[in-house]
DNA sequence: AAGTGGTCTAGACCACACA
DNA sequence: GTGTGGTCTAGACCACTTG
């Protein structure tokens, strides 16, 4: 039998969001925010008590908050506010999300946007045959209307029918979750490179700048690819911040 | 009451690893190991009876299998085998890990081992006075003997007391173990920019060739700097794979 | 010794997929 | 409808840090 002991603090059901615990990181999540680096949040046993739910769905909601660097837990210690504000989060964005999280206003300038075979290397990053088609939209993207990176988006042609009829001003992603298609997760295999004078008049850098070249292959959920984007971002305007763990 | 309900297959408490869901992870991983992509595993309560332990804890094997892009799993539907061998885990690895995991002989050939003030950018991401010591160590890093990168390494002198006076052979996180010091995870920034002359002789290339440079400041458990390093890789001769997340 | 986070159990209900 | 993964509870014991 589960019994929600109501408290004081109904604990956010069927509210906006789907979960309590979802609830409750966002509130513990604000707290943080008010608080000094390295000072402790209260104990778990007490968070449960006081929000009224379980040790486990605070143990939850406290890992999310672990997982985007915001808090760091000690064994035997306690629960901490994490060091700095620096820690971006390595979450799958759009190019506009993107620049606009970085302050910057995104637009773009089409370049090729056509229909081709998808040849040997693009057939084998989407799983498609050398011969099967691809839509292949080539742009400017900008920020602040000034050049940011070059980018090549594939996709294959049989699950984004009519696409190129359509506007393609406006995101991309939401074109693709029309058609059903969204992006889980990608892999992403970031080089650097020098642009040569075609693209480098594109970014208008001169021949020979160094860039960051990045390939990604947007995956849905059930791990099939969907997406083959190249991306190749002046090297003066652009970096890519993470953070890795011991382990995993 | 908790009791331990026996099963056939004893779930491997207290072996040679800690805890029960780790060792299970373990025995799916190898499990997975003979799968097809995309086929699926048994169902967590299955899973749970076969080994005789809670579904709580085959949930949490299965999640460190999903954070390693071994499985994905469908509310409704499923958990299955993911599609590739891509994925590259990003874990916090040395130098000589990370070449072994890409097949190569690691070496190292030192530029410069000294003691400076830290000075402003050096003092500020290692969370130190400008005129407070570090310790610098310059290396060429080799792989099968040949330049992969310039890699500058900046620590705390205070924590570190007669580093210098010891061999530099050898692993210098193994070292920092000794100080009772080790990066629990990091902040990296990677950027693309082209090699002058100086450095550029170092790793025996043409000067203005393009490289990945990559800044990383190591944290400990308790999210204190204790390590700033910047490597200047060969673009010709490194990459940088990971996989992203939708929200997080 | 006391208190903290870490692991684990057993069982319930919810949300979603698929036939 | 049936079965899957997703969320949540209440309570126990373990491993570790700290006074």
């Amino acid at each position: 039998m589960v019994e929600h002991t109501a408290s004081e603090k109904p604990a956010t059901r069927a509210t906006t969001d789907g979960s309590v615990y979802e609830g409750l990181r966002r509130r513990l999540q604000a707290v943080v925010a008010n608080l000094a680096a390295h000072e402790a949040l209260p104990t778990e046993r007490e968070l449960a008590e006081q929000y009224g739910v379980s040790r486990t769905t605070v143990r939850r909601a406290l890992r999310s908050l672990e997982d985007k660097r915001l808090v760091y837990r000690v064994q035997g210690a306690g629960t901490f506010v994490s060091n700095t504000t620096v820690s971006k989060s390595l979450s799958l964005t759009s190019f506009s999300e993107d620049m606009r999280e970085r302050g910057w206003r995104p637009g773009s300038r089409i370049v090729t946007a056509d229909e081709v075979p998808a040849g040997a290397e693009i057939g084998a990053d989407l799983q498609i045959a050398a011969d099967e088609p691809v839509v292949r939209l080539i742009r400017v993207r900008l920020a602040n209307d000034s050049p940011m990176c070059l980018e090549s988006v594939y996709l294959p042609a049989a699950g984004v029918p009519g696409l190129l009829e359509g506007g393609l001003e406006g995101s991309l992603y939401e074109k693709l979750a029309r058609y059903g298609e969204r992006p889980a997760r990608a892999e992403q295999v970031v080089t650097a490179t020098s642009v040569d004078g075609a693209d480098a008049a594109l970014l208008d850098i001169a021949p020979g700048s160094p860039a960051l070249r990045i390939r990604r292959i947007g995956l849905n959920r059930r791990d099939h690819p969907i997406e083959r984007t190249v991306s190749i971002y002046r090297a003066d305007r652009y970096d890519v911040s993470f953070a890795v763990l011991r382990d995993e």
